[in-house]
DNA sequence: CGACGATACGGAACATGGTTCCGCTTAGCA
DNA sequence: TGCTAAGCGGAACCATGTTCCGTATCGTCG
């Protein structure tokens, strides 16, 4: 995974950097795994705590000082943002490396989807934080979509090549119905959307005796 | 308008009250007056400044302490939803008084769709302060409906009556369309709900000029 | 290898906003 | 006219986001 953060748009200073330098923010290389470290320790945070989790508790977490969070992201909404964007990478680059590496197609899905689950948790939170700038709230979303669907797609599509899987299901409608289980999974203990969208997936295997 | 607040469920000690008590909170009427003055306060300050105007600022507009808010309201959420109850009760009794003050029907429904709209702008900020308490916020919503469709519909019958207005158009499309143009109002200054709704309104007089 | 400057770090200090506490005031009653 | 409990104001407290700055470390250059 890379940086995939606030390196895109360069600060307004024209830096003398030398054309061909291989896109990493930082020449220290501890800045570096501390950035990382803070967006694995927020993840983490945000899926146990909410998105509430307060900067220090994050800090903690990381083993870092508060400077730390705030040098690398100057607010607290740049941190949450950082999060989504990097948990939208790590989700897109799941996808193939569990097609490779798990049993088969459809084992590959369901791990897939759970890490799908995580990630919506975090992002429910989401909204409700960035109010103030919402347009970046509509930028990450499409963004969000974007790099998503192909990856879902192609997961679909292979576990239904293997004959794993009732076809005909596009990737979107998974996600949407994955979407709406999660809706509303936070602040309601009886609800537990994990085990309704495990269900959907192991219902995707046609396999599953009707019941007479 | 009656206190319409937290009265409604008594606190656990069984109270010795006498059991003909008009059902007045208090018995001491600085205090009712009080408690008056801060909903309008909190209400105006909802309006111009979002739900999330600080608690101290509340008090100051409405000149009292903040000890005051307190043991009127348990917690900032309290005062929000009396806010709530008590804007939806004054839009109920708001419907029959400028029926009988406005010059005509139109005119009321007018003036009452303006009371609507600047609820409608303290409403929105309330689903994000009522993440905890959510049935609450369902229990709310319900009696939202229940007691404006009413009042509504009276505004718009005597309207359809006095031939004001081209009717076959129902309280509740009226309601929800007010309610969808207002949505997003806050944090975009580039958009005037308010103008739309007016639009809106005098839209629903039929004597506007087709263009051709 | 050692010095040195830029870079990064930690965490104390500050700002803001919700909540609690308590001594003082006052309405309502006898 | 007192008396007393209900009310009141606002200082103090706590939690949380943000800023600041002295210190530590990295990476380079002589």
């Amino acid at each position: 995974m890379n940086d995939s953060s606030d390196e895109g748009a360069e600060r307004g200073t024209p830096s003398p950097r030398t054309e061909d330098t291989p896109r990493k923010g930082t020449r220290r290389k501890d800045a570096r795994r501390n950035k990382e470290t803070l967006l694995d320790a927020a993840a983490q945070l945000f899926v146990t705590s909410g998105v509430d989790a307060p900067v220090r508790d994050i800090a903690a977490r990381a083993g870092v000082g508060l400077g730390t969070i705030y040098r690398h992201f100057p607010t607290r909404a740049d941190l949450i943002i950082a999060v989504y964007r990097h948990q939208v990478e790590s989700l897109a680059e799941a996808g193939p490396r569990l097609l490779a590496a798990a049993g088969s197609p459809h084992a590959a899905l369901a791990r897939w989807t759970d890490l799908f689950v995580d990630f919506l948790v975090t992002k429910h939170g989401l909204a409700a934080v960035l109010q103030s700038d919402n347009t970046g709230f509509e930028t990450l979303h499409s963004y969000f979509l974007d790099r998503l669907l192909p990856v879902c797609t192609e997961l679909l599509d292979a576990a239904a090549a293997a004959g794993e899987i009732r076809p005909g299901l596009t990737a979107y409608q998974l996600m949407r119905g994955v979407g709406n289980l999660c809706v509303g999974a936070e602040s309601d203990t009886r609800y537990d959307a994990r085990r309704l969208v495990a269900l959907l997936v192991v219902g995707l295997r046609g396999d599953v005796m009707p019941q007479a």
